[in-house]
DNA sequence: ACGTCTAGTCGAAACGTTTTGACACATCGT
DNA sequence: ACGATGTGTCAAAACGTTTCGACTAGACGT
């Protein structure tokens, strides 16, 4: 900056000024700042401004991955969000550390690095709310905890998805269904798209007059398909399957034609927060009911930085509707 | 850190040689420094350690992830180098613009934001290696180019895979295969796997004897049913496919089974670079042949990571074997 | 003709570290 | 008893920006 400011035969406040255009510069000046830019192929230093400035445009994607396996939604949440950011001139720093690991977030946060962070995989009761908050760190989450009045998030809205895939069946004659959840140690420690399901079943179930069972079962295909066949022989009048397991519903279609059942003939499944992706890849593709998770990202991005940008104003909650695809694994019961 | 030094009774550059060793501290001068970081919540700040020190313990992975669509391998690898990033006290940011957007490279580069840069979806010839040694950033890549001597990556062994994988269907009776490459333009623009996929296919092909038949395939489960109907009606006598497209292979399955073939008794399927996780969602589960992706991306950061740390040395190159998984999809080809 | 405003520019201080050079003191081998 | 070596500490300079206060010159209203 000191040679552009050489070369253009100016100071450097003044290269400064025309950069970030603080204070007026003169037509003339700028060109000539600009001409030696571009001589120079300078690029302004971002720790530098960042340091001087105290925001460095960074902002973290806070993602505990490792819970759960890997699944495709969770992707598009990150692509959706690290594209914004992008296009909104911040950077993303992708943090994928446990969640329970509250001390490796205090270190991040208070490293001065971060204008602010998005958090995912939200709890009921999320103790990194209390870190972020002590270090004083604006941040957004994806999901949202049991009392979410004073923060800013984007979260699916369970409660309809849950209640139109339960109409759904019950539109088609079911009466007997089973809720296919995440992993038990999921639920235990309250993630809140788990646990915000479980409950909207119990009382969409209640409301339509269904019988609902209600199971956990780890995030992989082998555990769908013995929890399926479990299932069957304990509940043989089960004829439907509502699942948010995006990774255990094709266990569960495996496990049920292994037994010499048809999907969806004799048993339906429809999937809450599937990705299209991963509905798309099974023969029949399944019924899914599900919010744009790339959009969700993206608005989660948006919302943060308009934090961090804006003037304080209230909080911005956006509650996202899933759409209901019926596919292949979706048909009348069984009489 | 003034604070700090101040409520210790020692200057500043006392408390910066505590907390890095580089000069010798004695033992009572350190307990009371850290107990007065301690006292103070004190944490130091990264980007002015950063500016100083001109390392900002930050890389970028370079992920343009949108021409193909999203697939699950792709989040093993970007999972995995998260981790390892993290687990050597580095951070890593995501940066999913698209390839052909050199100059957005540039700038990245340019800010002095970065210690160095993973890069993915290499292609053969891969404009962004210009850049990026013109800007004197290391780099490593996760894949490699056509003349990669002089550069440090990670790589699955395609050749290898493929051999593999062609010897195991001969094996089992297989004369007429198909090879469903990743989507034309993919091909065009010359993205590494895929091309060296398509050569050693032909390669292997000739020296088992066998007909091959190479084409390409939009990435989604839809163009795999699509191809599929073509390709056998084009093509009766096919009974083997070899794909490197984890989206298409649900699809191509499908389209089987619409036509009443049977998978593996009327076609058998062999996906190379396919993940685990999608391999175990079909039914049935994919006969795969896959380096870990998780590892690699792991390994990739190692490799750079050891080259921004370690003496400048030779180039660390890391050619992964896939081992050869077989699932539901193959058995011996119909007479 | 006088103060007041605005455009345009500059020099210097600040952001929070690391690193350099210097110094004091003790230990050691001869 | 003497230089050499090693230990422990400090003050100050640097890293590359942004921002504050100050200044000039012209325009404007009265």
């Amino acid at each position: 900056m000191v040679d552009v400011a050489r070369l253009a035969g100016v100071s450097v406040s003044t290269v400064s000024y025309a950069l970030n255009g603080t204070r007026p510069v003169s037509a003339e000046t700028r060109a000539r700042i600009e001409a030696a830019m571009a001589e120079l192929k300078y690029t302004p230093n971002l720790m530098a401004r960042s340091l001087r400035g105290r925001r460095s445009k960074i902002i973290a994607l806070v993602f505990p991955g490792q819970g759960r396996g890997i699944d495709i939604s969770s992707l598009g949440y990150i692509l959706g969000a690290s594209d914004h950011a992008q296009s909104l001139g911040y950077h993303l720093l992708l943090w994928t550390t446990e969640i329970d690991s509250l001390a490796s977030l205090r270190t991040l946060v208070g490293q001065g690095l971060l204008d602010g962070v998005l958090l995912m995989e939200v709890r009921m009761d999320d103790p990194r709310i209390a870190v972020l908050t002590e270090a004083d760190v604006p941040f957004a989450m994806i999901g949202r905890t049991d009392q979410a009045t004073e923060t800013d998030w984007v979260d699916t809205d369970f409660d309809q998805c849950v209640h139109d895939a339960l109409h759904h069946l019950t539109d088609l004659g079911h009466r007997h269904v089973a809720l296919v959840n995440q992993a038990a140690p999921i639920l235990e420690m309250g993630l809140s798209g788990a646990i915000r399901t479980q409950r909207a079943a119990q009382r969409s179930a209640a409301q339509l007059g269904l019988d609902l069972t209600a199971v956990t079962c780890d995030s992989t295909a082998p555990a769908g398909t013995a929890l399926i066949n479990h299932l069957l022989d304990r509940h043989p009048q089960l004829t439907a399957v509502l699942a948010l397991n995006e990774q255990a519903v094709p266990g569960v279609m495996a496990g049920a034609l292994e037994r010499g059942l048809r999907v969806p003939d004799d048993l339906s499944i429809v999937a809450v927060a599937m990705s299209e992706q991963a509905a798309l890849m099974a023969v029949p593709a399944i019924t899914t009911i599900s919010a744009d998770e790339h959009e969700m990202g993206r608005q989660g991005v948006e919302v943060l930085i308009n934090r961090l940008e804006g003037q304080p104003g209230p909080n911005t909650q956006k509650l996202f509707e899933g759409t209901l695809r019926v596919r292949g694994t979706t048909g009348p019961a069984r009489s």
